[in-house]
DNA sequence: ATGACATGTAAAACATGA
């Protein structure tokens, strides 16, 4: 089974990209984020026409995650118990949605951003991923076979490594101590992140900013990441980083990463 | 060539991204 996540930047305006990208790789379950939708403009038919049922949480054009699976969806969860709220009124964001499919139980999450260290939604994004993380240890504690992934645009660059100049990000989020912590708590808790495992090349990158020529100069960040169940770690076979999918006619900023399983 | 920001909302300029 093949199991991707891709931060999409819009599916509506990749529906077409993302329809080929699943045609070329065959990949069974994609998680997207930053879809940009709400649920009633969600393009369903194209992916429905291939086979996969969608399943998606989205308002306005804000975040928006989605799941399409051609090997079932069951037991659809929106955000996860404990999730911090934003915003005045505080409200859940569309940042988190789990379902079940072909056995592995797949989140696929939209991490805030943070913006900047003094800014509020730096705080908001250590406490969402504290709460994530709390859920997580839970969920392994009360079943330490589960099959889960934790899948997504994580905003984090864990190593010096995952950036082009660490000197370029400093007193900028993404690289803080307290967000490296954040992301190691879940390492702690038990899981494993199985990119890093298969695909240890330095300056391997997932995210190349449009501005600047950052693609044609390789200055990327790895961001998407995927924590897996020791369970589910031990069926990863590879990965891929699919980085051609940066090129062309109006590519999304992050590319996709596609995980192999033994069956 | 992989090329110099992009998206949605709303109807111009703005919030957001990282």
């Amino acid at each position: 089974m093949r199991v991707a996540t891709w931060n999409i930047n819009s599916i509506r305006a990749r529906t077409d990209r993302a329809v080929a990208f699943l045609e070329r790789t065959g990949v069974d379950v994609l998680a997207l984020q930053e879809t940009k939708v709400k649920d009633a403009a969600f393009p369903r038919e194209p992916f429905e026409a291939l086979g996969y049922e969608v399943v998606t949480h989205g308002f306005s054009q804000w975040n928006g995650v989605a799941i399409l699976s051609r090997v079932g969806v069951q037991d659809v969860e929106v955000g996860f118990p404990g999730m911090p709220t934003w915003g005045d009124p505080a409200a859940a964001e569309a940042r988190a949605l789990g379902a079940t499919c072909g056995g592995v139980r797949v989140w696929s999450l939209y991490v805030p951003n943070g913006r900047e260290i003094d800014d509020p939604h730096y705080a908001y994004k250590l406490a969402w991923l504290g709460a994530l993380r709390d859920a997580a240890a839970g969920w392994l504690e009360a079943d330490p076979q589960a099959q889960t992934a934790l899948v997504g645009d994580w905003n984090i660059a864990p190593l010096d490594t995952d950036v082009w100049d660490v000197d370029f990000f400093a007193g900028r989020t993404h690289v803080t101590p307290a967000e490296r912590e954040a992301f190691a708590a879940f390492a702690h808790a038990g899981w494993t992140e199985v990119s890093r495992e298969h695909v240890p090349a330095e300056h391997t990158y997932t995210y190349w900013d449009y501005q600047q020529l950052r693609f044609p100069k390789n200055q990327g960040m790895r961001i998407d990441l995927t924590y897996a169940t020791p369970a589910l770690a031990a069926r990863v076979q590879g990965v891929t980083i699919e980085r051609q999918e940066r090129k062309g006619k109006q590519p999304s900023d992050h590319v996709p990463v596609v995980l192999d399983l033994a069956d």
